[in-house]
DNA sequence: TGTAAATATTTGTCTACGACAAACTATAGA
DNA sequence: TCTATAGTTTGTCGTAGACAAATATTTACA
């Protein structure tokens, strides 16, 4: 314990390869074998042989899985530097028509956010959801808002626990929101969850909400279902749609293929809903699954839906 | 490509070694070095002379897993057939003083879940927070019930799915709980959230309505807060104590070490608390952090803490 | 010029096995 | 009963080669 006596901060963990994987997300033979192809990174070693990642590698890789999660190829992008990188993340389309509203107040909150103001900007989004409803709050607010923030979190502009904060802020007034919805008994039945590798939960509870004010029913398993179970749950519960949420987050490559592996495993009666802005990005659509990249087609989807089943279809 | 003619239900996703690690939790390298050591998995090899995990194996590590969590080594374990493991799972000791009331009102619930009657559950649950109280509700039912319903999963007596389901339900009436709750101003201030690899939510959702019962100033970051975010959360709302949530889930040497990592960089004012019935397992304490291995202990040792700090202390 | 098929490149995951430090257990001694 | 030492267990890290799936590019043709 008597090893070290000055106060100050020591990096105590050491960036291990493990602790890197942990970090960004990319696997450690990802990491390996970027080192060996493009020379980096380029971590030094300790008395071991072992690799010690720089903190200032670990950001710049922190920024490459940014982008690379949003469609651009590590061979172009892994070797630039990283002020080279923060522009490209500031020249990259903005994920939705989300930035018409920004110069308002919804940067409001996002100051409050940076200056720790948790009660005022509770208050605020209090305020937001009475005013507009839980609809237009859900698409004026809470999704442009989330946006801003993560790209705020990618150009380090907020601290990552002050993302979290916002998170759990946003969760506890959508989940206020959605929990008094009366269960109408109405149809669809919508089964709510993402696959594996998303955990976000936010577009979750945006599409929940969403959705329950179309009167549609709705039962979620949160995040993270494997697609086994949402085949079981789809049956348990009679569900007439499955409703996947992804976030920009997720590798279109894996979203793509872990919807093709469900739309294989589940009933073909039971449509699957693909929502998240990542959606925009698609080339090949899957036979069988329905995109949605943006919430505001929600209700008319919904329509859609109760025109083509307009009997309330037993069995 | 024309792997399939059938239209009837194939596993689609073979589970690769790179499914099971996702599904169990073990490492790729453990995964294999069991196989090397200990004989067992022994997975299939596809035309690519690649790992497939036959579905009983999986299940069989899944159990192994949730032994090992709970503090028994592979060495003496990974070799023993599944009727064995399964056994061994009824045996273990309860984790908290959990079981007095399992026969009871508890595994009624528990049917409920099993019978896919939500709604019946939700109203049972909602009853039993009314006519408890938030803090007998959590202490008497959510706390025994997730550690059954976990209980059953670990057995295969109830589904994936089930288990979300209940997870979901629960959040959703301890953030209803908790939300309403006034912000008192009083203290000690607790910063809430979970170190990196512990993302059950519902161990800091109980901890969270405990501490607001006992009039402390929650602030929650929700889960995996990497721990240089703790150290920077504490600073910005001046907090008195770090609570951090443990599940079963975790490995005691990973959270050991998450611990002892944070509190070097934590400054010295800011307490520490530990909570999770992982705690009961624990040989040396780490100085400066104080294990809560179960919730009922919450309230005295809030009560320490302002006995230690009588004066609202300013700077 | 636009579209489809064929070819080339990129990229992540998988294989194998040796090595080693940290954590745990068991034994010996006070 | 407790503490120090020695022995085991265990997960992670190291190396490097191979390959399939996804993406990009070129070629062929209407």
């Amino acid at each position: 314990m008597a090893n070290k006596e000055k106060v100050g901060r020591k990096t105590a963990q050491p960036s291990t390869i493990g602790t890197v994987e942990r970090e960004t997300g990319l696997s450690k033979d990802t990491l390996r074998i970027w080192e060996r192809r493009y020379g980096f990174p380029r971590p030094a070693r300790d008395s071991n042989g072992e690799r010690v990642y720089p903190d200032d590698q670990v950001q710049r890789l922190r920024v490459i899985r940014r982008l690379i999660d949003r469609g651009l190829r590590p061979g172009k992008i892994v070797r630039e530097p990283l002020h080279v990188l923060s522009t490209r993340i500031g020249k990259l389309p903005t994920e939705d028509g989300a930035d018409v509203a920004v110069a308002g107040p919804l940067n409001d909150v996002l100051q409050l956010l940076k200056a720790h103001k948790v009660a005022e900007m509770r208050q605020r989004l209090e305020q937001s959801l009475m005013r507009l409803g839980v609809e237009r709050f859900v698409l004026e607010v809470v999704a442009p808002l989330t946006v801003l923030v993560g790209d705020a979190w990618t150009q380090g502009r907020i601290e990552i626990f002050e993302e979290h904060l916002y998170t759990e802020q946003i969760q506890h007034l959508l989940r206020q929101a959605i929990g008094p919805m009366p269960e109408t008994g109405q149809t669809p039945r919508v089964l709510l969850t993402t696959l594996r590798g998303e955990e976000h939960q936010i577009g979750l509870l945006m599409a929940h909400a969403c959705l329950a004010v179309e009167g549609a029913q709705c039962i979620s398993l949160g995040v993270q279902t494997p697609a086994a179970g949402i085949v079981q749950a789809a049956r348990a519960h009679r569900a007439d749609i499955v409703g996947l949420s992804f976030s920009p987050a997720v590798q279109l490559r894996v979203a793509c293929a872990g919807l093709a592996d469900l739309r294989e495993q589940l009933d073909r009666s039971v449509a699957i809903w693909a929502g998240g802005a990542i959606w925009q990005r698609v080339r090949k659509t899957i036979p069988g699954v329905t995109f949605i990249s943006s919430l505001t087609a929600v209700p008319s989807a919904i329509a859609d839906w109760r025109a083509g089943h307009s009997q309330p279809a037993s069995g």
